[in-house]
DNA sequence: GTTAGCACTCGATATATGAGAGTGCCAATA
DNA sequence: TATTGGCACTCTCATATATCGAGTGCTAAC
């Protein structure tokens, strides 16, 4: 990743310079960090070091005699090769942990509700903006689908995925249909999908359902035109949480309106969140996106640590995103422990005998 | 509400001073306001009035030698007795319309779908913060009830409430049930229930059940001790939407930091919105609260501008909240259109033949 | 290789100054 | 009697200026 290999020397500088920039948000001048960290050189001999790493790309100067802070290859290089995680506190765990089980043992609750709890604490403790997207179905498994008639020729389709995950859709026909040709329909469904990818059946519903018969065939027929939306992959901006946008904004790096205006701006309009959490999914674990690392430059400013979270053969994301000033040691921490602990809780086959309201 | 009447020439001062001040959002002189408006007075007299309505309390400086500004009570006089409601453009009309009942002709939305882009409409259109609330359907009428087994002891029911509404919820059972029992439990709770108001039916069901007999009592049992959860108000904080952070993070009253962080504060709390703009359901008509008038400290800058909307028995509500510098005469037309509006495209009953997606 | 010393830079802070907009008051006016 | 012109005064805002302090780069000495 770097271009050359530091010295030991440079090493600790660089990782001293990363740590107390993060803390204070000032920039950090060689006679700062002798007292602060009691190192045994002299200022002169650190900034000859400074000099150095500012030149291999890993610190600048806001202006002529500032201190220094760092660039985005400089948190880089830091994450990568110099931190080491900050283990959770058992409180912090228990935070978590609470948070994302809920309060109410009794009471099951659906993904919507687990992932905007989530949020909340993760925002809380980080003091960041927690982010997360609910579960891509598409990836998982068809279980099976009941169709009820609503009347007025309004029928709703109700899919079982795979983990006790719910899709429900209502369709329309202009004429009225009996339970009994629902029946038969979703037995022909369920008889020949079951079991199958959402994402297979969405490609292939036509062909295999070519030859089916029915004796009422016009609903097979409209659950075949509506396929697309009926096994749709759900839209990219849906099913997303966010919590903390007065954390993120108290941080003196969004001083400037300019910058934060357009940070809610691009909040608001999720496209910021889909494009830098989006890809994270399915993907191997987490990941740190830094400052200019990130595409969009509405968010250059910004560092994003993310990791999927993992439901059977269903996955989502979530993470945090704040200046990249960010204390990345605790936070992967904080983000890879919360990412376990919603898989194993939206995991659970659900025992309690309880309700739990899908939809609002 | 004044508690004195004003006379012919303080009414023309104020109307004015609270026109340029939303205009400018710069406290306005007397010699400013007889060269703006072209008055036939002169800048000494204006003085004299303007004292005269500072001390009735209509007006404030915000210090010695500068010009004046209206207070809230100012405002109200302003909006209750002087303006003149602004009628809307064909465009502008356009505008609202075409996003409330949205591009595709031949998709039917539901509720949460055209609130949200109800909501982005209005945003962009006053470059303030719109909120809506969805229906609360326990005002509405109970249709029918669709009870569908989904494997291992769950089981989906299926309200159906008047104007097309739905709600479903999984409920879960440690025995499993066969769709029979389900069939006729469904049937006991239509022939007894339909009809009948939901909020009458949270209140009233173990009784009118009382009696009833089943073969297989278990379901009917689940029912009735889940009723609460069946038959609920929504939870106050849910289905609220919102949009326009930035446009209101932009008003030069949101400069201060303290301020800006605290509204974003309540409103990620959703308390705030609860409480100024749940209190305007099912009541008359649109309502202006401005500054001070709202209980909450934090958003004793802001005024709103709400209207209930109406679906059969069933009403939410939607607004704006902007700092109380707002263009009232414009925003009562807006929003008043755009209620009226709303309340019409989900009072359809949808005859599209399409499909509407009800959960993601 | 490390360090002390020194001249220099630059942002931040405090202070002074003047311009401009506005006010209140009072005596003159129609 | 209501209106107005005139005047002294107030207060903010913008600008200019001086000073302080943290920090730098460089060089010569250790």
């Amino acid at each position: 990743m770097s271009f050359r290999t530091l010295t030991e020397r440079e090493n600790t500088i660089l990782s001293l310079i990363v740590q107390s920039y993060i803390h204070d948000c000032t920039p950090v001048g060689s006679r700062t960090l002798v007292r602060r960290f009691g190192l045994d050189l002299s200022p002169a001999t650190i900034r000859n070091t400074m000099n150095d790493l500012e030149e291999a790309g890993l610190l600048i100067q806001p202006h002529t005699s500032a201190g220094r802070i760092p660039t985005s290859l400089g948190y880089r290089i830091y994450v990568d090769e110099l931190m080491a995680p900050k283990p959770l506190s058992r409180k912090e765990r228990a935070t978590i942990r609470d948070a994302v089980v809920g309060e109410h043992s009794g009471h099951i609750r659906d993904a919507a509700t687990v992932l905007d709890q989530t949020v909340r604490a993760l925002g809380g403790l980080t003091r960041l903006l927690a982010v997360s997207f609910e579960p891509r179905l598409d990836q998982g498994t068809f279980e099976k689908i009941e169709l009820v008639s609503l009347g007025a020729g309004k029928i709703l389709a109700v899919l079982t995925i795979e983990k006790g995950f719910l899709r429900t859709i209502v369709l329309e026909l202009e004429a009225t249909v009996n339970s009994e040709a629902l029946n038969e329909t979703s037995g022909i469904l369920n008889e020949r999908l079951s079991g199958l990818p959402i994402k297979i059946i969405r490609e292939s519903v036509r062909e295999r359902l070519r030859d089916a018969v029915a004796k009422d065939p016009k609903i097979l027929k409209l659950i075949v035109n509506s396929s697309d939306d009926i096994f749709a992959s759900p839209q990219e901006d849906e099913g997303i949480h966010y919590w903390g946008t007065p954390n993120i904004l108290s941080q003196p790096e969004f001083a400037d309106r300019e910058r934060m205006v357009s940070l809610m701006g691009a909040l608001e309009e999720k496209e910021i969140i889909v494009r830098v959490l989006g890809g994270h999914r399915q993907e191997g674990g987490l990941t740190i996106t830094i400052g200019e690392e990130n595409a969009d430059g509405e968010i250059k400013f910004c560092s994003v640590v993310a990791s999927p979270y993992v439901v059977g053969e269903v996955s989502g994301s979530l993470g945090v995103l704040g200046p990249t000033r960010m204390e990345y040691s605790k936070l992967v921490s904080i983000v890879d422990y919360t990412a376990r602990i919603v898989s194993e809780v939206l995991g659970e086959e659900s025992t309690e005998k309880d309700l739990t309201d899908e939809i609002a």
